[in-house]
DNA sequence: TTCGAATATGAATCCTGTC
DNA sequence: TGACAGGATTCATATTCGA
């Protein structure tokens, strides 16, 4: 980064190591072994040692990157929390802070927390007073049904046709971004014929993209063989024609809504009793979210389940709520819920 | 928080100021003026200035939470990337980050970012190797249509009847905290009777719905009316029964029942067959309560991992017994015992 | 060839009680 | 405190396998 002319870059997308910390190993409950990123390039002596290789590389993006240039750096809990620090630290003005939720993150296998569903995006420009950076709100308010963009973003990991192989068919890169990830960042805050920084550039997502986008890119990267097949990748890109440019939508599907919402809601009162639709059941509702018969509690589909002696049951349909004569189904409360989110996305 | 003894806490909920740095004030489109968060709490002269107060209170909060005690913290771009990384300088340990997406969110009336729609907690245990705080997982999945608890959650802001007023009929604090998020927090990772503290009240949220749920609570205030407030929120409400509290708990917290213990009961014999799901291995159970096939006699699990090629296995769910065509796994005989234990204590 | 079933896998700081 | 062993634990998607 250091051959870089200063004042060059329009914008940055760094992916820099996380900095996990691992244990020993970790089996899924089948028992296969979960595939750890445990590369060498991810590890580092102490939260310090991290610290001053972060503070390193935002100093240098600094520098080469223009007075109205902006920055993205996206990371985990486990780093980006220092590393955004870091960047209040050295200069940089924080204008968002982004969320990729992923629609198919690996579970927690052992339930010991939650699953760890996103990762975290800061968007900064380089000083507080920038007023001039990049920000195509009307083409992202028009291509997200005319709302405006919201800072939750929902995308699928990379995996498929789209993730790189090696000759012996596993995975380039260990942690490969969605090119739709990209296509976002750099359709929101990059203009055509602008230059993108890749300090992190790995297998060339970012650069392909920017291709396909008609955007110029620089890459950094010191592994030969996450070079290679960055060069191989970006050749084969097509870059679009103007009019072709734009933006590819995020999923869009119904939000699952956990029974304990109704209760968050007040929708449904702890200790409430649900019957089915011929009130040959009663169960009462727990504070936890579950129902209970008798000492018998679980989720209103294993209780449904259960009651009628079946493997599986539709609790949200199955079950209702006495309001005088009528029954409701807890599904039209959920119903409810949903109306009530309006445009909001799974 | 320092007249709290040492080790006394079960979890924190904290939602300190945050540091937010305005430059002016904000104007809706319609020239309205944006009711800002500019309290004199809010206000600090610095990063450092921040940070320094930010490591006292995340240092005394330490010092009172339980070796097995968790903390929450919540808060948004401006100030969460500093706390979290004093969270980790003293040693905090994270277990999740955890995203609360807005359903209906305060516009970006400049249209210059990505609408603002989300804030971010972050819950940690005291130390790095904790094991044994509380997770309610079964609950929270139970919850969930049986699904395991994202890191995502989605809630609306807190409005309507719900938002504290003042006599004026203003908002009684400017950053009041959803209860259903409260709830969920204290329901995931409390038990009942559990004490939880709040070092920054307000207007007491946590307490209210620690109340509720039958947790107890300390709350830490310095404005006279946010506590005049909250103390008259906490006395109108009601603790649920404690036949609603109870938590659902997985098979981790049934009891141990030894192979043994279906010889004893005659629900297995020595000398019986047992085999895996699709037949293809087969062993022979001895009276000590192991198995073998051939002269390798060891626990169930032994040798059903071992069978397997693996390094560990499931042998109440590999094996089975035959009766007649069907086959019957040895978890199902294990649940008979446990459910005449049930009934003996019950 | 087709369809359903079985297998594979992803940035993961992922157990607990007893001797 | 460490070693040992019991046995609990997964969601969405893509690909491969088998009839």
């Amino acid at each position: 980064m250091e051959a870089l002319p200063a004042d060059s870059i329009d914008v940055i997308f760094a992916d820099p190591p996380y900095n996990l910390q691992l244990g020993g190993d970790l089996h899924r409950p089948d028992q296969s072994k979960v595939d750890a990123v445990d590369d060498a390039w991810d590890q580092f002596e102490s939260f310090q040692a991290y610290d001053a290789f972060t503070r390193a590389w935002l100093l240098a993006a600094r520098r080469v990157l223009k007075p109205n240039g902006t920055i993205w750096v996206i990371g985990s809990y486990h780093n980006i929390f220092r590393v955004g620090a870091s960047m209040q630290d050295l200069g940089y003005w924080m204008l968002n802070d982004v969320v990729w939720r992923k629609t198919n993150p690996m579970p927690n296998f052992r339930g010991r927390r939650f699953q760890n569903a996103h990762e975290t995006m800061i968007w900064a420009s380089r000083d507080a007073d920038a007023k001039g950076y990049t920000f195509n709100y009307d083409a992202l308010k028009a291509s997200n049904d005319d709302v405006q963009m919201r800072s939750d973003w929902l995308f699928p990991i990379c995996s498929g046709a789209e993730r790189l192989k090696d000759e012996a068919g596993r995975k380039a890169h260990p942690t490969q971004k969605p090119e739709a990830l990209l296509a976002r960042v750099i359709l929101a805050s990059t203009k055509p014929g602008d230059v993108v920084l890749d300090p992190f550039f790995g297998t060339g997502t970012t650069g392909a993209v920017a291709k396909r986008l008609g955007r110029h890119f620089v890459g950094i990267e010191r592994e030969d063989a996450y070079i290679q097949a960055a060069e191989a990748r970006i050749a084969a890109v097509e870059p679009l024609d103007a009019s072709a440019l734009k933006m590819a939508a995020g999923k869009r599907a119904e939000p699952r809504i956990p029974f304990a919402s109704l209760l968050e809601a007040g929708l449904v009162s702890p200790g409430a009793e649900l019957t089915d639709a011929k009130g040959r059941w009663t169960a009462r509702v727990r504070a936890d979210g579950t129902i209970a018969i008798g000492e018998d509690a679980a989720s209103i589909h294993r209780i449904g389940a259960k009651v009628q002696g079946l493997d599986a049951c539709n609790g949200w349909t199955f079950w209702h709520v006495r309001s005088g004569e009528s029954l409701t189904p807890i599904d039209a409360l959920r119903q409810r819920i949903r109306d009530a989110l309006g445009a909001v996305s799974a």
